[in-house]
DNA sequence: AAGTGGTCTAGACCACGGC
DNA sequence: CCGTGGTCTAGACCACTTC
């Protein structure tokens, strides 16, 4: 007996989905039972094998938990740590009202090293993008981020102080970005961060570079961002 | 048929270690091919599924990568990101002669907050160890950490300056480490921090407050240290 | 004792990659 | 084309939890 059917979603994504679809919509909460293994192979006909490789997935992704003898069970809601979010992300997930200024956007062509990590010609055009982010009409961060200026030509006359940057990547570009290594350091507020941010001179700062990468694996963005103290700590969480 | 053994280790781990032992002997190289589902079910005398189990595991773990088609690889060394390392880990990771000086080591119980961040009684009493770390003679960072008191007794007394922390714990107390949470942002020398890591006043530090948990899931350690800035940078690694 | 997840069999067809 | 991994079947026994 084959239903197989070409193009068709697996047996096992449809019963994945068909669980997350129950978890999402509240119709199952954290602790709950799901279905057994039995269960899900007699309401979807396939074999055991079948359904017991599709909760194997979901409790490998940490949807749900199983516990030996006694059954599957939807796992509690993840806490997420050392998650790439965009500042835009961070901050209304914070109940923040935000605010961007765009300080100023250009073409460069002489940030070699810069360029280099991004996998490009160290001659290579870049879109400069610098801006002032804002909590509450307070200046928190001042940002740059660079991107080839060749595979991103409107970039420079985009509405960024408007629109996320990560947002603008994914609708209009089809980028979309997977995770970040970070070098994160201290420094100080030297004159002209002082005044964009409206600090002292001599403030500590916490100093971020980032390089992001795309989900194919491809450095995309470098950003260097520099945080008001106090207004912003970075969370993070490291395994052994 | 039914080999199935009491006790035994279950067929598709037999077949992991294996391959993991010729990857870790250096039989089997980055790149190499790791032999086939059928060939291992033929040679490991279990069938396809088995065999498939055995595989798809290690692909998950990232010790092989599969390709549809082409067949199984071993993977390229892992790049450890947000590892949780002691500091004599890391400096010695990096080649670095390392050195600590215990600068005090007392009892406390007055640090209500940190005593709740080690989910104990307010007033619990704390081993407190305050140490500078140095690499190559330079002072290089600045470590207050906090235990219970209670359940270490012996730690006031440890030679602190000459074995790591981490190793102290996991040999003579049987507590393994499992991962950290830390809050970062910057913050500037005080004149008495300016004077243990011998850099002027006002300079800018990476402030890092850890909360590190055992494998049981116990908050054991509470840590916060101050990291001179250019000499130290932070890595991590984010996902979306 | 009943039900659950964990392991396993001996096959099958499909989709993909490289020659 | 052939070999690979990806999906799947229709069962089986074992180990564990719950009652």
């Amino acid at each position: 007996m084959v239903i197989h059917v070409n193009g068709a979603e697996p047996a096992y994504r449809r019963i994945q989905n068909a669980i997350r679809q129950r978890i999402d919509s509240g119709r199952l909460k954290p602790g709950d039972v799901v279905d057994s293994e039995r269960e899900l192979a007699k309401a979807h006909g396939v074999s055991l094998m079948t359904a017991r490789h599709a909760l194997a997935d979901l409790a490998r992704e940490g949807v749900v938990e199983r516990r030996h003898g006694a059954g599957t069970f939807v796992a509690p809601p993840k806490i997420h740590f050392n998650k790439l979010l965009s500042y835009t992300e961070q901050m209304t997930s914070l109940g923040l009202a935000i605010h961007s200024k765009l300080v100023s956007s250009s073409i460069v062509s002489r940030e070699h090293e810069i360029a280099a990590r991004l996998g490009l010609t160290p001659t290579s055009r870049l879109v400069r993008i610098e801006r002032v982010r804002s909590a509450g009409d307070e200046p928190v961060a001042h940002e740059v981020c660079y991107l080839s200026a060749e595979e991103f030509p409107t970039l420079i006359d985009a509405p960024l102080d408007k629109i996320s940057l990560f947002k603008l990547l994914e609708r209009e570009c089809g980028i979309v970005l997977a995770y970040s290594d970070d070098e994160i350091d201290a420094t100080l507020a030297d004159h002209r961060i002082a005044e964009l941010l409206d600090v002292p001179r001599g403030e500590p700062l916490l100093r971020m570079r980032q390089l992001i990468f795309s989900t194919k694996g491809r450095a995309t963005v470098y950003a260097m961002g520099l945080y008001r103290s106090g207004r912003h700590t970075l969370r993070i969480r490291r395994f052994r």
